[in-house]
DNA sequence: ATTTACATTAAAACAATTCTAAACTGTTGA
DNA sequence: TCAACAGTTTAGAATTGTTTTAATGTAAAT
């Protein structure tokens, strides 16, 4: 069984119908060994560069937005000039490094659980990601 | 010695000329009790509809800027459809409110400090911030 | 008072995202 | 198998938040 069979599978599952298209997504978002970061820019470029494939940009934002929907993405905001997505759907930790404008995963050992004493009344705590900023020593900051 | 006169010499101290405008913005920012949120949107219409002021959007985003770079306004990235601001320029954690898409405090107090066991190789860590997402129980996550 | 550098402004430009309405395509079931 | 339907894609227009522009205005130094 290969890939796009799976991805059928997937997406008949989820109620989406595997088109072309969202199968030349998921290609690009879960074949690769090691999740990763992207913006819809990101995918677009990839999907036309590398694929040599022309998805409309429309489609992109649908098929993101529709993946997200059913968890099979994640939205991250660190600036607020355009959405990151992340691949890696666990509740995990970043690291920002402001020289760069890099997000980097940061590995649950790396950081020690986080203990909330007091929750906002009459609410459940969804999730609680930190975001470590970094730069080089000089840099001030943004 | 009334606001006005702390507001007009702040802003000299910080290379800035204290105007009209800028002046209007720091009562609204500054004079409050408590910290806040806003987005552009929010004070351009406390401007407009409570001190019956018109100043162009051009000088509220250069404003806003300029006081941000100055440390005077936190930018917190929280979605990525518009940038919201935080007159509190402490380092601290937020609660989000998926029910209402409020963001809130979180006392330093209702949470331990966070320990980063290991950093990004020649990086120096700039903050350390939680963002804890909350909403009712029955709740589907965003 | 004059000059100068900094600020404000409305409007245009821009970038990210969403909407629209028409064309297209998986899927269902006769 | 194929017609019919619902879901999907598409290009382009529309919308939203933000930045730029270039002309005008104003604080402060001379």
């Amino acid at each position: 069984m290969n890939n796009i069979s799976i991805y059928t599978e997937k997406l008949r599952e989820s109620g989406l119908r595997p088109t072309r298209q969202r199968l030349k997504i998921c290609e690009v978002l879960f074949s690769p060994e090691k999740t990763f970061h992207f913006t819809i820019n990101d995918l677009t470029k990839i999907i036309e560069d590398k694929l040599s494939e022309k998805i409309s940009l429309a489609t992109v934002y649908n098929t993101i937005h529709a993946f997200k929907k059913k968890g099979y993405l994640k939205e991250i905001s660190i600036n607020s000039d355009k959405s990151y997505f992340d691949t890696n759907v666990t509740e995990h930790h970043h690291f920002f490094d402001e020289d760069t404008n890099e997000l980097i995963d940061c590995s649950n050992e790396d950081i020690d659980s986080v203990n909330i004493k007091k929750n906002i009344t009459g609410k459940k705590i969804k999730s609680v990601e930190v975001l470590i900023k970094v730069a080089t020593d000089n840099q001030t900051q943004k």
